[in-house]
DNA sequence: CTGAAAGCGCTTACAG
DNA sequence: CTGAAAGCGCTTACAG
């Protein structure tokens, strides 16, 4: 049995489809309908359950009030890190309140991406962990609608999008000093090879290549495949004494494989990962992490875009959000050799 | 600067709409088109920069191709519990390969859950942990779009939807069995206050109470505030070797607090969650759980989902999936007294 | 091989 | 206070 429509409305109650519409959309101020009549349609609607049909008034309006959100890597998304979870809550959290929806883009390859995003069926995306290549560059140029992107290469000067970052710099910073502060001098900076492209490993890296020199320290890059036992081994060779991790799921992974090999966190070594999510409550032993608001960067992200969705031109910005460092339980001062 | 739209084209063209659409989108079988025409057509179109509008589509075909799902509760995603991440997860894997897209419904009040289902976006729904009510009955009685329900409410005859739900009778037992196994004869079971009427917390306190009983031992239901300081006074006061929890992260809390009341796990106090994702390797100690297959799951009503929408109406059935109990280091036999 | 035309269900100036 | 009509951008029988 198909659904009612508006025609079958106004056909009930014998009036036009604009006084349908008026009564029970309320849209289309220039017109007036008595209240005899509005309660016929009313009546008429109730008995027959009509129900709007939102894709033909989005056609009409050019607006359908959904937001996508697309996510460079969404695979594994139960794999442990909390990164895109936070993410999600803290941009659903401003949508919904809002009566909008929320669309999850897949990881679509990029030729494409115009096609995804510019079909009409949203009225804005926000894009996370934008790579800035020149694909993306010209796809930023042509999108007919809004797009905010989060943690994404540091924007430049003609930037096309808002961005809306963590201070990767500033973060690794804290970790750097704070590891320095307790007495450690060989430092590691430890990332995966898969996600060598990421913008945020990027930033974070040279982060921490150039706070080392600045502290005469000597900067030791370890790349490790899925297999951590390899960058363990070479941690060890090369005598540090403790670890950044770019993120806190790599920093987690890396306590695992310290307790299979029996060396006690932070007593050998001590780790720090990004991002300190609940996640980092749950290692063993907790894990020291830098924290960037991931929640609060979604939310402003996400109202930024609602705000140039409605036009209201006044002066958005890309912002940057600093970090904070919460000392846990995985570092400590080196042992005395 | 509008977008082209496919009357654009055709005029640049000086073809007919009917022969744009033909050529660049496939559709309408009955029409051909020689090579040469199609030929200015794609010139057309890719010098005006045309992109098809879905909307406008989706209102002509009445199909989205995109799917929602709906939690009855999304808030607090980022917090912890990875079972609403992996079930995203599972759905979100079989829907992208198959070109859906995935709408994330707001909890939103039941009194305009048709209104919001049944609005023409959507060409199918994924109902997470539906409640089985009054409401909820007609809501699927009316709903214009097929339902899967996944872990609702056991199943009734007269079913006006399909239902995927984990084996959770199975499950609980697995665990008491574990336990007694062990040598545990005072067994408690903990829930949040909070969450009495969801499905899985009623189904499987049952299954608990019951299996108790089977095996002549004394149901101690504990119901807990957010705050688990009473609960573990009552344990301990009830003279409890073991907890059920009802959910992994229930449990995750409930080692938290033990913890800082010193009282160790296993060797005091065995504790035993429900879900077992990558949450129970980052507890210390690692959980013991009952592991239901969430992705798999979500996979497969997924599956069925887009099957129902196709109307391959090849005889769909509800579908229970069994559980395993995945030992940790939370459980161990009990102290002797 | 090709196009004119109807229609998906709604909203909104416009005219009475 | 009320309605006829155009149009959002597309697809698809149908007729030539």
């Amino acid at each position: 049995m198909k659904p009612a429509t508006l025609r079958d409305v106004a056909e009930a109650a014998n009036v036009s489809t604009t006084a349908v519409s008026r009564v029970l959309h309320g849209g289309g101020a220039s017109v007036r309908v008595s209240e005899e009549r509005a309660a016929q349609i009313r009546e008429a609607a109730a008995r027959l359950n009509y129900r709007v049909n939102a894709v033909a008034r989005n056609l009409r309006k050019s607006r359908t009030n959904t937001i996508g959100v697309l996510f460079e890597n969404l695979k594994g998304l139960g794999d442990g890190p909390l990164y895109t979870t936070c993410l999600l809550d803290g941009v659903s959290s401003v949508l919904f309140q809002q009566g909008y929806r929320l669309s999850l883009l897949a990881e679509i390859d990029h030729s494409d991406l115009m096609g995804s995003l510019g079909d009409g069926q949203l009225d804005g995306v926000i894009w996370c962990k934008l790579a800035r290549d020149a694909d993306s560059a010209s796809i930023l140029r042509d999108m007919p609608i809004p797009i905010v992107a989060i943690n994404a290469s540091e924007p430049n000067d003609d930037a096309e999008a808002l961005f809306v970052n963590c201070d990767n710099v500033g973060g690794i910073h804290l970790a750097i000093d704070h590891l320095i502060g307790l007495g450690h001098h060989r430092i590691a900076f430890l990332s995966e090879a898969e996600e060598s492209d990421t913008p945020d490993r990027i930033s974070r890296r040279d982060a921490y290549v150039s706070q080392m020199l600045l502290h005469g320290l000597e900067p030791v890059e370890l790349e490790c495949p899925w297999n951590l036992q390899g960058a363990v081994a070479e941690i060890l060779e090369r005598k540090s004494t403790a670890v950044v991790c770019w993120t806190e799921r790599l920093a987690g992974h890396l306590l695992d494989s310290l307790r299979e090999q029996l060396i006690s966190v932070p007593q050998q070594l001590s780790v720090i990962g990004f991002d300190s999510t609940r996640y980092c409550e749950t290692t063993s032993p907790r894990l020291t992490a830098v924290r960037q608001p991931i929640r609060e960067m979604a939310a402003f992200a996400t109202e930024t875009l609602l705000g140039m969705i409605r036009r209201e031109d006044c002066g958005f910005q890309s912002r940057i959000f600093p970090c904070q460092l919460d000392v846990r339980a995985s570092t400590a001062a080196p042992e005395v050799q």
